[in-house]
RNA sequence: GGUCGGGUAGCUCAGCUGGAUAGAGCAACAGCCUUCUAAGCUGUGGGUCCUGGGUUCGAAUCCCAGCCUGAUCACCA
């Protein structure tokens, strides 16, 4: 039981002892007490005036004078208007902190046999050009959330689909082999997703141009965009390649392992993976079959034309195309036959899918039409939905040049954190194996930190040119003080002195270190909200507070030439629990803490 | 136009299951390195919480209306 449930019964038994009535204990509001007052759980006794009958005041003070005689855990009491505070004994906080002590892996689930099995969709990339900003955010996103997930003793299976075919994948086969001479990655020296990029984006020039020419000889913008030869090119190959064209698809599959090969690459420098990959090629003639079936059974409909509909005009929506009259799939065809396939292959019991929020009416509709075929799955799935990455001047746009690519950035971010590391001279002491891959750990730390501590479902402003800070609430600030408790505790080891595993229940510790040790025991409520909500920000939040908060107050103490022998033990065990609890968090962000920076 | 988000300090953002004087960081200014690493700490200034109503002991938070802004409403994916 916590101090919380166990000051809430007794007001329970307080309430029914001084004024005859049994309240429910969803109406004891029993919050943390602000900063700027004493105490530090605080009951809100507005609610009770109606049984008590009595002023805010009297009420407060009458409560808490019983709280003060009949509760051991509370050893004190202030009353401010119709806010009790109340003040809990040192020893509970002791207790508490050898308690969390006890524990490596406080806060943290882990899942058992039967634990349900959460899979996880994110990243989600199209081959023809590389990662950019966005799927950074979808990045970071849907693994912090796996990693949310499993902490809160989910199985979880995390997934990519590749969108690795159709015209677009074309355009960039179709350039290559017009202008490429047969370059490759390692003969044009650069990572192979970009390679492929630079050939889609030479495609679009080349078609503006022949457009422009087609134009300037008299036709519209539509008669052009139809006698465009480039496109019709591009369009045959999707024919060739629909067809197993071999030749086509053997160009298909270089091409693309070369993009894979470039996106390993950025996944690994991200510090993100999966542990299966759905192809889009093997995919996208899933799902007919399911529709058909829906025709059948009278969920769908056919139109004279052959096209196949489903009507949600009832569910307060729009007809939605399934089938093009020719009998093609469209996007939500594929969809559904992808979730027929992972749910043939694992036993989910509910499908996350970390997609951007231009697509919230796609997943509306998706859960809908899942449900109606009969799919237990589809009214349950999430759309975990987050907001686009703008920059100052705006959206990102290909054609002006102004996207940011996630290996640029990433590169950036770790030269930035190196210079500034040199700066101030942090790497003087350190062998060069010490310093490593510190530069790297902080770089990320920084721009995921930057990324994950804004409300997914906000659009953000990311500003590339001031870069991102790595002064005040970041990761790196996170990162600091982490390394300044480990060399604390390195320190201690060399004097000899040995971590206590259970400390003795009578120091004289400070208000300030009990807040400190409250603080430390959200920990475990804050990973179990973040579970509910889907909310990585709201483990960023939480470690900020505890890691200013311990920064505020021990930045000039020096535990290690504390008098106090038990006061010294206690300030070692209470700086390994921040250590300790600010690592788990930021391993759910997927953020690597360093022993040293 | 329909649907769904967002609007809080000069900037970037917290806070939103109703609670005390609305918080951080950046930027500006003033201090602090014999203390655990100054990537830090302390202090000052900075607000019609988009507007107007309503609900109540109490509203940034809930409800209604409006304004601004974004996304979407494709036989693209």
């Amino acid at each position: 039981m916590t101090i919380e449930q166990q000051i809430t019964q007794s007001i329970i038994a307080g309430i029914q002892s001084l004024y005859g009535n049994e309240v429910p204990a969803e109406q004891i509001q029993l919050q943390k007490t602000k900063k700027e007052f004493k105490g530090h759980l605080t009951l809100v006794v507005f609610p009770f005036l109606r049984i008590s009958k009595k002023s805010p005041e009297i009420t407060a003070l009458e409560i808490g004078a019983y709280l003060q005689e009949h509760e051991p855990a509370v050893t004190g009491y202030n009353v401010i208007k119709g806010f009790l505070n109340l003040t809990i004994a040192s020893i509970c906080w002791i207790d508490l902190l050898n308690d969390i002590h006890s524990q490596p892996d406080f806060g943290i689930k882990q899942a058992t046999a039967q634990a349900p099995l959460v899979m996880i969709e994110y990243s989600s990339p199209n081959t023809n050009k590389p990662l950019h900003l966005g799927h950074i955010r979808n990045n970071l996103l849907g693994f912090s959330l796996a990693e949310i997930m499993k902490a809160n003793g989910y199985k979880v299976v995390k997934t990519n689909i590749v969108n690795d075919r159709g015209i677009h994948i074309c355009k960039s086969m179709l350039a290559w082999e017009k202008w490429g001479n047969g370059e490759t990655p390692e003969s044009a020296g650069i990572k192979g997703d970009h390679l492929i990029g630079k050939y889609y984006v030479l495609f679009d020039q080349q078609y503006k141009q022949e457009l422009k020419e087609l134009e300037a000889g008299g036709l519209s913008k539509e008669e052009a965009e139809a006698k465009s030869s480039l496109m019709a090119e591009a369009r045959g190959m999707l024919r060739k390649w629909e067809a197993g064209d071999e030749q086509t698809r053997s160009l298909w599959s270089a091409m693309n392992s070369w993009v894979y090969a470039g996106f390993d690459k950025t996944y690994k420098t991200m510090g993100v993976d999966f542990d299966k990959i759905y192809y889009e090629s093997e995919t996208y003639l899933e799902g007919k079959d399911e529709v058909l079936r829906g025709v059948k059974e009278g969920i769908f409909y056919e139109r004279a034309d052959a096209s196949v509909w489903a009507d949600l005009t009832k569910d307060g929506l729009d007809e939605k195309l399934l089938l093009r009259a020719d009998g093609t799939s469209v996007y939500m065809t594929q969809d559904i036959g992808t979730a027929k396939l992972r749910f043939d292959d694992y036993p989910i019991d509910k499908m996350i899918y970390v997609v951007g929020n231009e697509q919230n009416y796609h997943f509306q509709v998706l859960s809908i039409l899942l449900d109606k075929l009969g799919f237990a799955f589809g009214k349950g799935l999430v759309h975990f939905s987050y907001g686009m990455v703008e920059l100052p001047e705006g959206k990102m746009k290909s054609r002006e040049g102004t996207v940011v690519d996630a290996d640029d950035l990433m590169d950036e971010m770790i030269t930035t954190a190196r210079e500034i590391s040199q700066e101030l001279g942090k790497l003087d002491e350190m062998t060069p194996e010490e310093a490593g891959d510190i530069p790297h750990i902080v770089g990320l730390g920084s721009l995921k930190y930057f990324i994950l501590k804004v409300d997914p479902k906000k659009n953000m402003t990311f500003n590339p040119k001031e870069s991102i800070d790595f002064n005040g609430n970041t990761g790196s600030f996170i990162q600091y003080t982490y390394a300044r408790i480990r060399s604390v505790l390195r320190k201690a080891n060399e004097q000899g002195i040995i971590l206590k595993d259970v400390l003795p229940a009578s120091i004289p510790i400070s208000e300030k270190e009990e807040n400190l040790i409250q603080l430390i025991a959200e920990f475990a409520t804050v990973v179990k909200e973040a579970g509910t909500t889907y909310s990585p920000a709201l483990i960023c939040n939480y470690i900020y507070d505890l890691v200013k908060e311990y920064n505020q107050f021990y930045h000039a103490h020096s535990i290690l030439r504390e008098e106090n022998v038990n006061l010294k033990d206690f300030r070692l065990v209470l700086s390994a629990n921040v250590a300790k609890v600010v690592r788990s968090g930021m391993s759910l962000l997927g953020i690597e803490v360093p022993e040293r920076m």
